[in-house]
RNA sequence: GGCGCGUUGGUGAAGUGGUUUAACACACCGCCCUUUCACGGCGGCAUUCAUGGGUUCAAAUCCCAUACGCGUCACCA
C-alpha cells in the first residue's frame, strides 16, 4: 500500500498531471519587469471601498509595466455566494473605469487563455494538484471530526500550547496509509490536510513589497488544503492559481500577511517560485475617537452606490485612491495639472505601511479640483446623466437649456485658477438655482442685501440702471465703467480706495451697488462673475427680474 | 495568550544616520487683494517624531524594552 494507492483511490479521475497543467499554462510571454495581478474577490454582489483599492492598484500597477490583470472569483466557500454577484462586481468596477485583461465577465462569461477564471469550475486542476502532494507524502487525509478537534483545542488551552493541528496533536498524521485507505473505502468522512515540515523554531524573512522584510515562525500547522465538500481553502486555491495564471504580484488586504508563512511553504513543497506579496493596511474610519477598519455594513462611504447617489465623479474617487495608494500622487497632480493618472508613475514602496483614515472632506475637496479643471461640457455631460438619474425637475430644465447651462457652468472656468464652486453634482442646483425661472419662480425669496437695505433706493438704482446704463452689448470693463457711472449718479464712490479715504462724502461705494445688481437678480450675495451671469440673462429677463423684485420686497 | 504588523501636528503624510531650526496637501485661524462670494497671495498652526533606555561625533531615521492600536490563530476568505 504506497501513497499512490491512496491518491488513485481519493481522486480516481484524476488523469492530468501538473506538467500537464504546467503546459496548458505556460509562462506569460511579456516585457521584461511586467508585473501580473488579479483581482480575487468572493462573489457577493458589490465591491467596497478597501477592495476598490486594492484593485486599482492592481490594475495600476500592470498597467504601467504593460503586464496583465485580471479577475478571478474566488468562491470555494459556496456559502457567501449571492446571485448575480460575479455581475455585481463587474459593474462596480466597470463604472470606475478598471477594465480586465482577463477574466471573469458574469455568472457564465470569461475571457482570457489562463482560465476557468471561477474557482468553482477548477476543482480538477485544485485536485490533480492536491493528489501530486497525497502521492509524495506531503499531504494526508484526517478523519478527525468537530468534537475530535475541539477536544484537542481545549487541551492546548489548558496546556498553555500554540493552538492548532500540528506536531503531536495532528492525530490523523500517524495513520498509516493502509488504514487510511480503508477508511475511506469504508465511506468515512475526511478532509486533506498539509504534512507540514516546518519547523516553529526557525524563522523565515520574507520581503513583502508594501511593509518591507517581515519575519515569521516557519509555519508548522498542517492546514487544511482541501473541505469536506472536495474544493479546496483559500491557501491551495491560492497557491495553485496563482502559479498556474502566472501571477507576479500578490496585492491583498494586510489581513493576509500572517498567512504567509503557510503560502510561501506551499510554493516551496511544488518546488516553485512563490509571487510578490504587497500587503497593503486597510482604510480606516474614526468614530468617537476610535479608528476602526471601514466597514461595509456601518459606513455608507464605503459603497461605491454612496458615491454614485451623491454624483461625486468616480475620477475623483480614482484620484483620491491615488493619493491613498501613493502618497506623493497628490504633490505630482498638482505640479502636473494637465496630466491623468495614468501619467503618473506608481511604486510599490510609496505605498503606507500603516492604515490612513478615510478622509471624505479630502475627497471632496479632490473632486472640487478635478471638476474645476475639466471642460465645461464634460461637466455637462456628466450633470445631465447624475440627474436624470436622480432629480428628473433639473434634468429637464438643464437638457432645456443646454447651452445656457454650458455658459453658465463655464463662468470663471477657462481661467488658470478656475472657480472650485462644485466638489460634487448634486451640489450644482442648490447652487445655481436662481439662474433658471422655473427654479427660481418657486423658490423662497431671501433677498440677501447687505449694505443698501433700503426699499425704494433698491429699486430706484435697479430702473436706473437699466434704463440708462445697462447695454447686453458691453464687454466687462465698459459694463463695469457704466456701473460706477451709476454710482456716482447715485452717491457712491467710484472707487472703494476713494470711499475709504473719504467715508463721509459718499453713502457708500461702487461695490456696494454692484450687490445690489447682484442680489437683485439673483437674491443671493454670493454668485460666480455678475456680469457672465448677467450676459447669460440677457436684458429681458433682468427686466423680468426686476419686475419680480418689487413684488416680493 | 502565541505570532506578526504598525505608531511623525486636528487629518492625509514627506522623511531610509548629518543641507530638517520636520516638506507638501486638507482643515482651521489671521491679514491682504478683490465690484460680492469664491479664487488667489502672505502668515500662523509638531522645538518635536508613542514612552523609556542604548549605539553614534551625530537618530524621526539603527538596536532593545514598555505602552497603545490593528491583524491573525476555522473544513471563511
Amino acid at each position: 500500500m504506497t501513497n499512490k494507492d491512496l491518491a488513485d483511490l481519493i481522486f480516481p479521475n484524476i488523469t492530468k498531471t501538473i506538467e500537464d497543467y504546467e503546459k496548458m499554462y505556460p509562462k506569460r510571454n511579456l516585457p521584461e519587469g511586467a508585473v501580473v495581478t488579479r483581482f480575487a474577490p468572493s462573489p457577493t454582489g458589490f465591491v467596497h471601498m478597501g477592495s476598490l483599492l486594492a484593485a486599482f492598484i492592481e490594475r495600476k500597477a500592470a498597467k504601467d509595466t504593460n503586464g496583465v490583470f485580471y479577475l478571478r472569483i474566488e468562491d470555494t466557500d459556496q456559502e457567501r455566494k449571492v446571485e448575480n454577484g460575479i455581475v455585481g462586481i463587474t459593474t462596480d468596477l466597470k463604472n470606475f473605469g478598471i477594465d480586465i485583461d482577463e477574466g471573469a465577465i458574469s455568472e457564465t462569461e470569461e475571457k482570457g487563455l489562463y482560465g476557468p477564471y471561477i474557482q468553482s469550475d477548477r476543482k480538477e486542476i485544485y485536485h490533480a494538484f492536491i493528489k501530486h502532494f497525497i502521492e509524495n507524502d506531503m499531504a494526508y487525509p484526517c478523519f478527525c471530526s468537530k468534537e475530535e478537534l475541539e477536544d484537542i483545542r481545549n487541551a492546548q488551552e489548558k496546556r498553555k500550547d500554540r493552538i492548532g493541528y500540528y506536531g503531536r496533536y495532528a492525530k490523523c498524521r500517524k495513520i498509516p496509509v493502509s488504514d487510511a485507505y480503508e477508511k475511506i473505502k469504508n465511506g468515512e468522512k475526511y478532509i486533506i490536510r498539509l504534512k507540514s515540515k516546518g519547523d516553529f523554531e526557525r524563522k523565515i524573512k520574507v520581503k513583502d513589497a508594501v511593509k518591507g522584510i517581515v519575519s515569521f515562525p516557519e509555519n508548522d500547522m498542517d492546514i487544511v488544503i482541501m473541505k469536506q465538500d472536495g474544493l479546496p481553502t483559500y491557501h491551495f486555491a491560492h497557491l495553485v492559481d496563482d502559479y498556474l495564471m502566472r501571477t507576479t504580484h500578490v496585492i491583498r488586504g494586510d489581513e493576509w500577511l500572517s498567512s504567509v508563512p503557510v503560502h510561501v511553504q506551499l510554493f516551496e513543497m511544488l518546488g516553485v517560485k512563490a509571487p510578490t506579496y504587497a500587503h497593503i493596511s486597510p482604510i480606516m474610519k474614526e468614530e468617537n475617537g476610535i479608528k476602526r477598519k471601514l466597514s461595509k455594513r456601518k459606513d455608507p462611504e464605503a459603497a461605491m452606490s454612496y458615491y454614485h447617489e451623491k454624483g461625486i465623479p468616480t475620477e475623483a474617487v480614482k484620484l483620491y485612491l491615488m493619493t491613498l495608494a501613493n502618497t506623493n500622487f497628490e504633490q505630482w497632480w498638482d505640479a502636473n495639472k494637465d496630466k491623468t493618472i495614468d501619467d503618473f508613475e506608481f511604486s510599490f514602496n510609496k505605498i503606507s505601511k500603516s492604515g490612513g483614515l478615510f478622509d471624505v472632506e479630502k475627497l471632496m475637496n479632490i473632486s472640487r479640483n478635478y471638476l474645476s479643471r475639466i471642460k465645461a461640457i464634460e461637466f455637462y455631460d456628466m450633470l445631465v446623466k447624475y440627474a436624470k438619474e436622480y432629480d428628473n425637475e433639473f434634468y429637464e430644465l438643464i437638457t432645456k437649456y443646454k447651452d445656457f447651462t454650458i455658459g453658465l457652468l463655464n463662468i470663471e472656468r477657462e481661467q488658470k485658477k478656475p472657480r472650485k464652486d462644485y466638489a460634487a453634482f448634486s451640489d450644482v442646483k442648490s447652487l445655481v438655482w436662481y439662474m433658471y425661472d422655473e427654479l427660481f419662480d418657486k423658490h423662497d425669496k431671501n433677498y440677501e442685501f447687505t449694505n443698501i437695505t433700503d426699499k425704494d433706493e433698491i429699486i430706484n438704482i435697479m430702473k436706473t440702471y437699466v434704463e440708462k446704463y445697462y447695454d447686453e452689448n458691453d464687454d466687462q470693463s465698459t459694463w463695469f465703467e457704466k456701473i460706477k457711472d451709476l454710482s456716482e449718479e447715485f452717491g457712491y464712490a467710484r472707487e472703494v480706495k476713494e470711499y475709504k479715504e473719504n467715508p463721509d462724502s459718499y453713502k457708500g461705494h461702487v461695490g456696494d451697488v454692484s450687490m445690489v445688481i447682484r442680489v437683485a437678480l439673483t437674491t443671493k450675495s454670493m454668485t460666480p462673475n455678475l456680469y457672465d451671469i448677467m450676459k447669460l440673462f440677457g436684458k429681458e429677463k433682468i427686466i423680468k427680474r426686476i419686475e419680480k423684485l418689487e413684488k416680493n420686497l
